[in-house]
DNA sequence: AGCACGCCGACT
DNA sequence: GTCGGCGTGCTC
């Protein structure tokens, strides 16, 4: 017998042998057959988590997607399962349809989907268990990396797969441990799912027999010569008060030592008078007890009118738009709204962009939804993540109100009932790479109609594509206008910087006089500033010294795009491109200079311009880690620092009580940006920050700095007309064709060289044209290389009615053509489909 | 994704 | 004459 068991071929006389398809987390388009081994014939199903060795030495884990009797008609013998991780399903029954949907609307295969949308420590083998079984003695001497194995163990009755690995320094062992389990030296478990063990910390109470303040006294003649127990035990007093109440009665072990600076063997000496009895409590940061949830706040008129609009449109669609103006207290209908969900038994899904999910909007659902929260991102630790997962897969548990990022589409629902998809206009529900490169509130609108849930979309500025949903009709819409709390929408100035530096009035400096005057009013009576500079356009736009004036396609609306190496202006849409003018074209007068700086050097020139006032630059650099955010943004709110800088990080999260200045400091590389969204997410943006400027009962100060203060996107953001800039963009969009009028997809090729790209990438254009109508480029995108990879795009521009399931076929004997030709085998593509 | 099998250059 | 480069195709 070797380390593989055999192949089921000598099967006369038996039962029927079952096989099982099994979802491998690759990149494969199907699914692969195992046998069953007999052993698990009556306890493997669908849906249950497995491992099989794949290939010659590798081994996964799988999920079962089917299991049947039919031998498949296959030349080779089939593998067994090795091992069954499961006794329930790891997902729920709609799951499987979900993530195929998902692959098939995204262009890639199952086992993208799997494995991104199963945390890595339900995936691991590092999770199955091995028992080493001492009693069986050896026939005869063991292959050395088996004896390795069994050395390792050590005083150990079990270790975990991963934890061998580790102590013998060994990748993979799976193949070994196989080998010793036939050989009897060990055996694996086959409950693997293990139930999620809380995390649990020591809390610290006094002891009962002390029920009066009396009974304290001859704790203090006993304590009296021994000090650092007496300095313990005034120090727990202090914060316990125990004879008070309403008082808490424990403290954490962690925290008193902290608070009386003493060590841990001081309180096992007080524990050991019995003074005071310790405990092991878990530790569950977001669940309160029942009685100290708080109450829904009560809806405002404004507020519930719009809920009940919500309400009646849920009565005959399944999706809903709610325009919402900045502050006028959505979150607060979401709660409502959830309320009502989880009190009718069904589940709620409430997605934030990432960057959104901060500890204050956590602690505001904690305080009212006490332990039917859950939350969801990437911030967890697998612990936590599996939590999580594990909550929802429990039957017969009151429903959960799931808090997460995009990637909490993936959870396994039971009876999802809403999901409520807030700043649903956010780029980052897009998921850039790797696959499956979906949109979460697209993918949600999916999830939610097979699950028969509701969706609310919520934004006070609409992505377009929603806005146009709920103008045909397919999405309903509410409208709330009203501020919470009657807060006044700012003023917006829009200066002209053009002018100010032809007029040598602004030289050398990003800040205007009255962006500079503004600032000086509101920091000499302590009030704080913003400023916003979104310098994610890297690739540098051109622009006219004199006149301000970027140079843009004649074709798109998009500006050009300065290429270092060809020395040349590209538009990234339809290719169309000119070598670099020496003189502006349109002022014929001008030099042409590269434009774009970053929150760094308005960071610096804040120091010259206003020595002595403390800044803070909050932007991927600075904000790394999401605690790292929090601190900027908390030393803010509590006005540590005067003066906030940053990119679109500022205008998320936290509102701002003594904000009266907001300044964007370069609203042109905003509307420049190369992508035909631009100018929605300029306008966005722009409302976004402003938002922060003047809270309560002050109004607040924009000053936007441009070189085009007529331009109609800046005249909308200065009345905060979003409906007539959806209507301009909508027309352009249409006049272009552009989602959403047309479904897009991008075809991404990547090569190292640049020359087998080129050639290639205008071939596979080439056949793509034979046979579909509205391909554009190839073009070389804004970010033309990466990481040593070249870049070009194909687009796509679908009619609607075409369905991307319909077009997948096409493409995918497209590309299998273009990579049967040997020198361009090399070139890796990948589809992105609404991106 | 890994990994082996396979066909062309610089070494013992 | 072999060692090894990574190019191509498969993994139940």
């Amino acid at each position: 017998m070797t380390g593989y068991s055999s192949p089921c071929d000598e099967t006369a006389n038996r039962l029927p042998v079952k096989y099982a398809e099994v979802l491998l987390p690759l990149p494969l388009a199907n699914t692969y057959t195992y046998c069953v081994p007999e052993e698990m014939a009556s306890s493997v199903r669908k849906n249950f988590r497995v491992i099989v060795p794949f290939g010659k030495k590798r081994y996964y884990t799988a999920i079962v997607k089917e299991v049947h009797d039919h031998a498949p008609e296959t030349p080779y013998a089939l593998k067994e399962l090795f091992a069954l991780l499961d006794g329930t399903p790891v997902l729920s029954p709609l799951q499987m349809k979900f993530w195929e949907w998902m692959a098939s609307y995204y262009l890639c295969t199952l086992g993208d989907v799997y494995k991104a949308a199963v945390p890595s420590e339900l995936k691991l083998e590092s999770e199955t268990v091995v028992f080493y079984s001492p009693d069986v003695e050896a026939q005869k001497p063991l292959p050395e990396k088996e004896q390795t194995v069994l050395d390792a163990f050590g005083l150990e009755a079990s270790l975990t797969v991963a934890a061998l690995e580790k102590k013998t320094g060994l990748r993979n062992l799976i193949p070994v441990l196989n080998s010793l389990v036939n050989r009897g030296h060990v055996t694996v478990n086959e409950e693997l799912r293990r139930r999620f063990v809380p995390k649990t910390e020591t809390v610290v109470r006094l002891a009962p027999c002390y029920v009066r303040e009396e009974d304290l006294i001859p704790v203090f003649g006993q304590l009296h010569r021994a000090k650092q127990q007496e300095k313990l035990f005034l120090a727990f007093l202090e914060r316990i008060q125990p004879f008070r109440s309403p008082a808490p009665v424990e403290i954490s072990k962690k925290e008193l030592l902290r608070d009386a600076g003493v060590s841990a063997s001081v309180l096992d000496a007080l524990l050991k008078r019995g003074v005071l009895t310790a405990h092991e409590k878990e530790l569950r940061p977001l669940s309160l007890p029942a009685e100290t949830l708080q109450p829904l706040n009560e809806l405002s008129a404004a507020q519930q009118t719009a809920f009940e609009e919500i309400r009646r449109v849920f009565a005959e669609k399944s999706v809903c738009l709610l325009h919402g103006v900045p502050s006028c207290g959505k979150t607060e209908i979401y709660l409502h709204l959830a309320r009502e969900t989880l009190q009718q038994g069904r589940q709620v899904l409430y997605l934030l962009p990432e960057i959104a999910l901060t500890t204050q909007i956590t602690e505001r659902l904690a305080r009212v939804l006490g332990n039917r929260l859950a939350v969801y991102h990437s911030g967890l630790s697998g612990h936590e993540r599996v939590a999580v997962w594990n909550r929802l897969l429990q039957a017969g548990q009151p429903p959960l109100l799931v808090l997460g990022a995009r990637s909490s589409l993936f959870l396994p629902f039971t009876n999802l009932g809403l999901v409520i998809v807030d700043e649903e206009q956010e780029p980052s529900y897009k998921q850039q790479s790797p696959a499956p490169r979906y949109h979460a509130r697209n993918a949600a609108v999916m999830l939610a109609s097979m699950y028969g849930a509701n969706v609310l979309l919520g934004s006070a500025t609409p992505s377009l594509d929603s806005f146009r949903n709920a103008r045909t009709g397919k999405y309903g819409l509410v409208v709330l206008k009203t501020r919470y709390g009657a807060g006044l929408m700012p003023e917006i100035h829009l200066v002209d910087i053009k002018d100010l530096k032809r007029r040598k009035i602004m030289k050398d400096t990003l800040f205007s006089p009255l962006l500079k005057t503004k600032m000086d009013e509101a920091l000499a009576c302590g009030e704080q500033v913003i400023l916003f500079q979104n310098r994610r356009g890297f690739a540098p736009v051109m622009e006219c010294k004199s006149c301000g004036q970027a140079l843009h396609c004649v074709q798109c609306d998009v500006s050009l795009t300065w290429h270092k190496q060809a020395n040349r202006l590209v538009c990234h849409y339809c290719g169309y491109s000119i070598p670099l003018p020496s003189r502006c074209p349109s002022c014929s007068e001008g030099e042409m200079r590269l434009i774009g700086f970053g929150t760094e050097q308005v960071e610096e020139e804040m120091a010259t311009l206003f020595p002595g006032t403390k800044t803070a630059r909050l932007d991927l650099d600075t904000a790394h880690t999401r605690r790292a955010c929090e601190r900027i943004l908390s030393d803010f709110e509590q006005g540590k620092t005067p003066v906030l800088i940053g990119t679109q990080m500022v205008s998320k999260g936290l509102d701002f009580d003594r904000v009266s200045v907001v300044g964007v400091l370069n609203a042109d590389s905003l509307m420049n940006f190369p992508d035909f969204r631009a100018h929605e997410r300029a306008f966005h943006l722009m409302m976004q920050v402003s938002g922060r400027a003047g809270r309560r009962e002050q109004q607040g100060t924009v000053v936007i700095q441009t070189s085009q203060p007529a331009h109609p996107l800046l005249q909308t953001v200065r009345t905060f007309d979003y409906e007539t800039m959806a209507q301009v963009q909508l027309n352009e969009r249409q006049l272009f064709r552009y989602p959403p009028y047309i479904r897009m997809i991008t075809l991404v090729l990547r090569s190292q060289s640049e020359q087998v790209l080129t050639h290639f990438s205008a071939m596979y254009a080439g056949a793509l044209r034979k046979e579909l109508s509205g391909i554009y480029g190839p073009f070389a995108p804004p970010v033309n290389r990466v990481q040593t990879l070249y870049v070009r795009h194909i687009m796509l521009k679908l009619e609607r009615t075409l369905t991307v399931a319909s077009v997948r076929a096409t493409l995918d004997s497209v590309s299998r053509k273009m990579l049967s030709v040997p020198e361009h085998a090399h070139v890796r593509i990948h589809y992105d489909v609404d991106n």
